[in-house]
DNA sequence: GGATTCATGTAAGAGGTTACATGATTAT
DNA sequence: ATAATCATGTAACCTCTTACATGAATCC
């Protein structure tokens, strides 16, 4: 199973909260993600076109007396599915944490989701388990050069699992519309 | 100025320790660096005529009895000079430090080099920096999303920084280093 | 007789960037 | 007047992946 690419949901993610023109969308992702998640205008059109083909959004052209005519484009119900499909769902590799993650995080506080939680819980016990696997090969590991490999790697690991129990614990209690518990798991009290 | 991607110094790396063929780079970037850098097939031959005509390679075709022909590559003075103008850089982007710094160390300390510490300096140097100026911008941001944006990133960097003093610091210390040893005759050595 | 190793490539496609192309309105 | 904002797109190109294509030699 192919995974989407990531930016297609963050379109999906910027219509949430009601349609909006192409336009619009950009200054939506720039302002509130700014660095966090760049799309090109370019690469933006070209992206709701196929979202459209893919039946996740809808358009209609809305006429303007003094502005070019806007396009404009709403979530359909498959579409709203995938995204909190998408939403709620852990990344697998380590490198989609730094931009998709937290999109997601910004996503579901953004929109007053509440879960977001139990996808800081999940994505810890992916980490936790990658982790493991990780400590394992590097015991395996014949060469100095893989050593240091792993070292790198499970460093990284440690230093996002401790992220995601301070910071993004902290992100999404601030405000306490949500029941704010940092019991994450079990058995990590390995630091 | 565009720096060129790194997989294409991976190449270079291969033929610092002698001309090869094709095959025999895919084998030795596979069995030494093994998951740290995948480069297919497809891809290593349409990279090696491109390195060529840039003129960082050249080839000669040597035929074999038994087997089909095969394409012997090796660095041209200005090749071995782009490759060790990378080999000594640190990287500009905490992103690459994952795949291109790790295959820098790898050849500095296959190829007999001097000049890891140094370059290791550099990169926590470069780090260091960043990392100021990150901190900087988290005390500046606005929201509270961007602070939970700059806080991932400046932990990345304090776990990079802490990696490169300690593993790779001793990575580069480490007695016992292969001191590349050259085999130019063709087809003796192999199997 | 069938799988693996040796050995080299082409073609299509996915996902993205940069450049190009248009044009009206509004603010300075 | 001219720059910025609003508003939409196409085309070319870059890097990498996957699939396709070929074929002899050797190992089991």
């Amino acid at each position: 199973m192919k995974t989407r690419p990531a930016t297609e949901y963050a379109i999906l993610g910027a219509l949430r909260s009601g349609p909006k023109h192409g336009y619009d969308i950009l200054q939506l992702l720039e302002t509130r993600l700014g660095s966090t998640w760049y799309v090109s205008t370019s690469q933006l059109y070209v992206l709701l076109k196929k979202l459209e083909d893919r039946k996740w959004l809808r358009s209609s052209v809305a006429a303007q007396r003094k502005r070019p005519a806007k396009r404009v484009f709403s979530l359909t119900p498959e579409g709203e599915r995938a995204f909190e499909q998408w939403l709620f769902s852990p990344t697998k590799h380590v490198r989609d944490l730094r931009i998709e993650f937290l999109t997601k995080l910004f996503f579901i506080r953004d929109l007053g989701f509440s879960g977001g939680e139990a996808l800081v819980a999940s994505q810890v016990k992916l980490l936790e388990a990658l982790k493991e696997t990780l400590l394992e090969r590097r015991k395996r590991s014949k060469d100095e050069f893989r050593e240091l490999v792993w070292d790198a790697r499970i460093a990284g690991i440690l230093s996002w699992m401790e992220w995601l129990k301070t910071s993004a614990g902290s992100f999404l209690s601030e405000e306490g519309k949500t029941l704010f518990s940092l019991d994450l798991d079990g058995e990590s009290g390995i630091n």
